[in-house]
DNA sequence: TCAATATTTCAACACATGATGAAATTACTC
DNA sequence: GAGTAATTTCATCATGTGTTGAAATATTGA
């Protein structure tokens, strides 16, 4: 049996809303797929080739080498993530004015969207959102990656944070975001381990809901080590 | 140039303390330092042969196959890490008696303890605190691993907890330890992301200023998400 | 000293990998 | 419909992979 169709035969496949996917597209979403699971060793372009249903040949001719597809597939919903997150923040800047936001206010204006796209209906961005976090984790690729599409937005929530909290030092604020971020990458990543270790009470499935928690456990967190220490 | 010394070309080198490592240990060696950086499938047994200046086969004479030099490269720590931290919370808990040690108390005495091995002298200390942030990111790894060797601690620290907050829903108090979890993990992969946003200010590999700053923060955490809520 | 055992090397295997050039096919434009 | 450009397939390359058996060497114990 035959799993790659030509485009002719695709073509002759009433997908579901119009039209057949661009293969090219085909490819990123399988790659996605399979490099957010198993990381950019893990996965051939072989084994990326046949979840697409697609010749070898096709991901060179439409991405050059494995490493610029894996660049592509990482550029692909950077940009649309990182819009909607800056929407979110701006809004949330505005409510407040003439005032600022509470640390919860702006720490939720850029988590809810991770929650909203992680536990979107399109299979693709649940991957993505373990892709992220697999590229934050990574040495090879975070500070590639994360640098030009994430940490923009980060300098933006370091700088409300300093005006929220102006006595906190600057180094706190740092931390703090490293301290939100593993938590947020862990639960984006979904591994499962919170299902076993809870025996079945939390499931990482439930983005939504772990991401709701951490909301207030990371402002309550922050404000704990940015208020002024009694003097000792 | 020859760089595979014989046996007995290695015992003539008087090593720093006494004697030659054994090769099994150097293998174990390499391997954790690189698959620490690379992971599992980034890492090619002639890499960690060359690394351990040792024959390929000799990696399959003593580990058999590759999975299985990762297992015991995992192994090879855990338990003692394992009691190093369980003797510390034993520690917390006796000391705190006939009460019990409050939550900044409890988690300090399960961090503090990272960050004494994470800053040793000894570098393969160093690489396996990475290796075991690797391991419980990891989807192939983390079930397989991180039950057997660091979970069972993690039941005592819930169970501890649930002691001290006693109206805390107990899906809250395991969210609490993932996000605690994810937070300790990216602290310990040093990943060199927060060198570069914080341009210089902070540096990843002072990963006992971060344990010392995330232990106030996780307890505010918990404790802000675990509290009765008022009515609303 | 010598046999038995453990360790280490060597050479090679079957297979998977990323990559590519040339041919075949399809899509598009006039 | 012819001709051009874009896309897709096919066959293949050189190289790297994990793994293994057999030979060589070193170590041990009597």
């Amino acid at each position: 049996m035959r799993l790659i169709l030509t485009a002719q035969q695709r073509k002759a496949i009433p997908e579901l809303t119009n039209g057949p996917k661009p293969r090219k597209e085909l490819i990123l979403d399988a790659a996605e797929d399979l490099f957010s699971k198993w990381g950019y060793d893990g996965v051939s372009l072989r084994q990326i080739a046949t979840l697409a249903h697609v010749d070898v040949a096709l991901l060179n001719y439409h991405f050059g080498k494995k490493r610029n597809l894996f660049e592509e597939v990482f550029k692909r919903r950077a940009q649309i993530i990182h819009d909607i997150r800056e929407e979110a923040l701006t809004d949330c800047l505005t409510q407040a004015e003439p005032g600022l936001p509470t640390v919860e206010q702006l720490i939720a204006s850029l988590l809810l969207p991770l929650a909203d796209i992680a536990e979107s209906d399109d299979p693709g961005w649940q991957n993505y959102c373990a892709l992220v976090a697999y590229v934050n984790n990574s040495r090879e690729w975070g500070k590639i990656m994360m640098p030009k599409y994430f940490d923009p937005l980060v300098q933006r929530l370091v700088k409300v944070l300093q005006a929220i909290i102006p006595d906190a030092p600057e180094e706190k604020i740092y931390w703090s975001h490293e301290l939100m971020s593993g938590a947020v990458m862990l639960v984006l990543s979904r591994t499962g381990r919170i299902d076993i270790l809870s025996q079945g009470l939390c499931k990482s499935s439930e983005v939504r809901t772990a991401i709701e928690l951490m909301i207030p456990f990371c402002a309550a967190g922050i404000q704990e080590i940015c208020k002024k220490k009694p003097e000792e």
